[in-house]
DNA sequence: TAGATTGTTAATCGATTAACAATC
DNA sequence: TAGATTGTTAATCGATTAACAATC
C-alpha cells in the first residue's frame, strides 16, 4: 500500500524525516537561499547527508549533480509527497485556553492546516468568537464536519470528556485526531490518533539527564 | 555514557518505549490489576512481546516466569530508570492562553512535573495568578530558576520572542526545554530541545491519508 | 505435575552509512 | 577542464523477532 512510484515499500523512517526536511527548507526559502546541498541540509537537520539523498530518491531524483537541490522545487515536491500542497480543514473541540491557543497557532496555518470549526459543550461559550470562528454547540459537530468534509479533529477538552469527543469525531468520519488530553483514547483502526502529550518526550529526555547528573553526583 | 548496569549500551529505541510502557502500566494500576504479562502489555502498546521482555532485561529481570510482571513493582522500577520517581520543577514563560493551559495541564502533574514559576514580559500580566502561581516579570527568570534549581523550561510565547527566551533559559542553566512555538530555536549542545509542534506528526499522518484517499479517488 | 510465561540466544530483517562512479 | 555534489551500490550496523530452555 505504502510504496514509491517504482512500487517499492517506503521505510517509515523516511516519512518521518520528510516533515523535518520540509521545515528547514521552508526556513531556507524564507532566507532567500536558492539551492542547498545534502551536506548543508544534513547540518541543519542533524541527519546524515547520504541518508537525505537516499530518502529523496525514493520519490524521484530532484537534485543536480555538482549543484545541489533547488529549494523552491524541493519544497514543492516534498509538500506534494506529504499531501501538504493544499489546505486541510480542522475541527476543534474545546473553546478554553488550550482551544484558543490552538486556533490561533501560527505553525498550523503555515502548513495549510486551518481550524474552520470550533465546538464546546458549555452554552456560555457557544456563540462567542475565537479569531474569525464562532463557537458552535457540540451537538452540531456531526453536521458541520460532514458539510465541510473535515478529516482532521483536535481534542482540547477536559480529560473526562475526551473519549466522548473521539467517538463523535469517529462517527462523523474524521480520519486523523490530535488528542491534547493526557487520557488514553480508544479509536478504531481506521483512525490515526496522535497524542500530543509532552510527557513522553520529557520522560525520554529525563532518562539522559538523570544519567548525566548521576555521573557528576557520584 | 548511556549504559545499563552491566555496562552495555542501551538502544535509543528502548528509552523511547519505556514512557509508553509506563503510561499503560499506570493505567492498569489504576484499574486495580496486580500483574501483567508481556503478551498483554504488547496488545496494549502495539509492541512485540519479545521486544518488551528484551527491553526490560536491559535494566534487570523484573518478571516471574509463569506469572508475569507485578505492576506496582514495574511502575516503580521504570519510573526509577527514567528518573521520574521524584518531582521536577518547570519554569514557564508566557502567561497567555497557551501558558495557562500548560500550567493547568494534568498530564504533567501526574508524572511529577510541576510548574512552579511563570514569567511574562507584559507588565499587565505580572502579578496576576495562574492557578497557585503568581506571574513574575521575565527579568526575574535567572534568579528564580537558580533559586529553585529548575532544569526544565517551557517556551509558550509569541514566535518572535522564542529565541530570546531560550537564550535566557540557557544562561540560567536550564537543561531541557519544551518549545511550543513554530520557530526553529537554537540552543547549545548541552541543552535538549523538544519542539512540541503538532505539525510534524500531522504531516507524517497526512502522507498515509493522502495515499489511501488517492487509492479510492483514482 | 502441567501450564504459563519469563529471560536469552540466535536468526532475521531493515535501516544507516561509506564509498564512488556519474555528471552537472 | 576541474571541482562539486548527486544518485546508487555494497558493506555495516543495529534493532526486531522467533524460538526455546529455564523456571515459577
Amino acid at each position: 500500500m505504502v510504496a514509491d512510484e517504482h512500487g517499492r515499500r517506503i521505510p517509515e523512517g523516511v516519512i518521518e524525516r520528510l516533515p523535518l526536511y520540509l521545515g528547514v527548507l521552508i526556513q531556507l526559502r524564507q532566507d532567500g537561499q536558492s539551492t542547498v546541498s545534502s551536506a548543508r541540509l544534513g547540518e541543519l537537520t542533524d541527519v546524515n547527508p547520504a541518508q537525505i539523498r537516499r530518502d529523496l530518491t525514493h520519490f524521484g531524483s530532484f537534485g543536480k549533480r555538482g549543484v545541489g537541490y533547488d529549494i523552491v522545487t524541493l519544497v514543492d515536491r516534498v509538500q506534494r509527497i506529504l499531501g501538504a500542497d493544499h489546505v486541510h480543514r480542522l475541527a476543534l473541540v474545546g473553546a478554553g485556553n488550550l482551544g484558543s491557543a490552538i486556533a490561533n497557532y501560527d505553525g498550523l496555518r503555515q502548513h495549510g492546516f486551518h481550524v474552520t470549526a470550533i465546538f464546546d459543550a458549555d452554552p456560555h461559550k457557544v456563540g462567542t468568537r475565537i479569531g474569525d470562528i464562532i463557537v458552535q454547540h457540540i451537538d452540531d459537530l456531526a453536521r458541520t464536519v460532514t458539510d465541510q468534509n473535515i478529516r482532521i479533529g483536535v481534542i482540547a477538552v477536559p480529560p473526562e470528556a475526551a473519549q466522548g469527543v473521539a467517538d463523535r469525531f469517529t462517527a462523523a468520519g474524521v480520519r486523523i485526531m490530535l488528542n491534547y488530553t493526557p487520557v488514553i483514547v480508544r479509536v478504531p483502526p481506521t483512525v490515526t490518533l496522535h497524542n500530543t502529550d509532552p510527557v513522553h518526550e520529557l520522560l525520554h529526555t529525563l532518562y539522559y539527564l538523570s544519567r548525566l547528573e548521576g555521573v557528576s553526583r557520584v
